[in-house]
RNA sequence: GCCCCCAUCGUCUAGUGGCCUAGGACAUUCGGUUUUCAUCCGAACAACAGGGAUUCGAAUUCCCUUGGGGGUACCA
């Protein structure tokens, strides 16, 4: 573990309320959960509500139950054993941190700053500043504020305060000065204060202080000692040393994370590539949150002694940081589906049960078959679906009659139409036993001796004549369960069908 | 524009100077098992962006080029 003057490793996840869960947020929280615990350190959660035109209770909820779904649970920052000085300031229920909550503490440390002369008012209005980077553009500069305001003298910049003129704080970045850190997962890093775009707003006009003060204000009052973000918050963590330099407090390591990008090479976006970044769209479509968050941990970071398929526990005791990949991973809806499907293969019947219940028009208003036939079922096609939203197009035909439209299909049946004939006089004569999974396949045996036909030559059509499908759970299972009436009715309807478009 | 980051099969990655004619997983294709389906098993396909340098030896170190991405707010 990096020395710093932390007494123990403690971090964090802060989403802001201005929309719902995301993808990256999750894994972010899961890499900073995953470090807390090999270092048997704390993980907390605050909730960063500052914006308040943008912050929602609605996207409160969802996050926080979002997080409850992936089983993602943050510790109790008042804690036994929390580090000596760390703040409950905001601390509400479910041992959330409130950013909101910290107003004042935040404006205190605004005013310390100013107070000590490391920051200062900037009177300068929006028509100025457009106006230095029109300037700026017609001489092919770089555009950034130019600092004007830091040689306004004390006395005038309180005189103006005083008359109420309106302002902004900016903190003082010393001119063309590196600042470093030892990234934990891409090295050393340094980037220099002229790239920064000039001395940063640390408090609106309005007097509400900004993300980038806000964030060092609290992290330091939690006492996080490390910070696992995307690494879209480079040029963020420079000015938040700044911030850390100039409050004199101490600075936590960083660790910045590749990003998630999509199919086409851009960073995952919720509002460019819409449901696929919500969580919330993997709850609503059946996905399991342990092959989720297996998914999101496993991209980005592999470790050989526990392999691809894992939990978060088993991950947390050999994690190290870096068995983080340095390079963005493009987001695979295939591999995700792969790991649904090692999930759902796993679950035990109670579980598919209630969860196929969650998401199936049919098994919720089924009156046909009982608990048993249920089961067989549903444990009939447990290996062939990715997400259980899935679930009725597998077992529709359970429950409903269908018509046969695809004409390769329709082909088949044609071929087949002397199997289906077959059976039914089979059927007639009393040669299969309904009740026993395995008679209607002997009956097919049978069958298929006769007509010197086997293999899919002979099952094909018979299981899209009972099923309307080409793929399901074995045929004899499939005929105990519709039950010899209806298995009649369809392979009378099947042999009609032939006939007529023959 | 400027700053920063990244660069191995289609995708996620292993690989930290010789064990690499580059390994695994997903996907794809083809076989086998299951007389159908699913599963399972086997196989095939397929990558070190390019150029220099260092070295007896480079996917691995350094430099340049190229490509991709991120940032550049009184958002978080």
């Amino acid at each position: 573990m990096p020395e710093n003057s932390f007494k123990k490793v403690r971090t964090r996840i802060a989403p802001s309320p201005t929309g719902n869960l995301h993808l990256g947020t999750v894994r972010t929280a899961l890499y900073n959960l995953l470090y807390a615990k090999c270092h048997d350190g704390d993980f907390l959660f605050r909730l960063e509500d500052t914006d308040r035109e943008r912050s929602t209770e609605e996207f409160t909820n969802e996050i926080l139950d979002g997080f409850e779904w992936l089983n993602i649970s943050w510790d109790d920052p008042s804690s036994e054993d929390a580090p000596e000085g760390a703040t409950m300031t905001g601390l509400v229920e479910d041992n959330i941190i409130k950013q909101s909550q910290r107003e004042a503490i935040h404006k205190n440390y605004i005013q310390k700053l100013l107070d000590e002369g490391k920051a200062y008012r900037c009177f300068a209005t929006k028509e100025e500043l457009d106006a230095l980077r029109a300037q700026q553009q017609a001489n092919k500069e770089i555009t950034r504020y130019d600092n004007r305001s830091r040689s306004v003298s004390k006395e005038e910049s309180d005189k103006l305060a005083e008359e109420g003129k309106a302002f902004v704080v900016r903190l003082n970045l010393g001119t063309d000065r590196d600042i470093t850190w030892n990234d934990l997962v891409r090295g050393e890093m340094s980037i220099n204060t002229k790239d920064l775009g000039g001395d940063p707003v640390i408090q609106k006009s309005s007097g509400q202080v900004l993300y980038n003060f806000a964030v060092v204000v609290d992290d330091f009052a939690m006492q996080i000692s490390h910070i696992f973000r995307g690494e879209d918050h480079l040029s963020n963590t420079a000015k938040q040393i700044a911030i850390y330099n100039a409050l004199g407090f101490s600075v936590p390591e960083f660790g910045h994370l590749p990003l998630i990008f999509t199919q086409d090479k851009q960073k995952l976006s919720k509002r460019k590539h819409g449901d696929i970044a919500s969580v919330n769209t993997y709850k609503k479509q059946g996905y399991l949150p342990e092959a989720l968050v297996n998914y999101l941990v496993a991209t980005s970071y592999t470790d050989e002694t526990i392999g691809e398929v894992f939990t978060v526990d088993e991950a947390a005791d050999e994690f190290e940081i870096d068995d983080i990949s340095k390079s963005p991973a493009i987001y695979d809806i295939k591999k995700l589906n792969w790991f649904n499907r090692e999930y759902i293969s796993k679950l035990d019947y109670s579980d598919i049960l209630s969860f196929c219940k969650d998401f199936s028009k049919y098994l919720l208003a089924n009156t046909k078959y009982d608990g048993d036939k249920i089961k067989l079922m549903l444990e009939g096609v447990q290996d062939s679906i990715d997400k259980f939203e899935q679930i009725d197009t597998h077992i529709g035909y359970f429950f409903e009659d269908f018509t046969v439209i695809n004409e390769k299909e329709i082909k088949t049946l044609e071929e087949g139409k002397q199997i289906i004939e077959k059976i039914l006089i089979l059927i007639d004569h009393d040669g299969i036993n309904f009740d026993e999974p395995a008679s209607f396949k002997t009956g097919l045996d049978t069958i298929g001796k006769i007509l010197k036909l086997s293999g899919k030559k002979l099952f094909m059509p018979v299981r899209i004549a009972i099923s309307g499908k080409t793929s399901g759970p074995d045929l004899g299972l499939i005929a105990h369960l519709i039950g010899k009436e209806k298995i009649i009715e369809r392979l009378r309807i099947a042999v009609a069908e032939a006939v007529k478009t023959a």
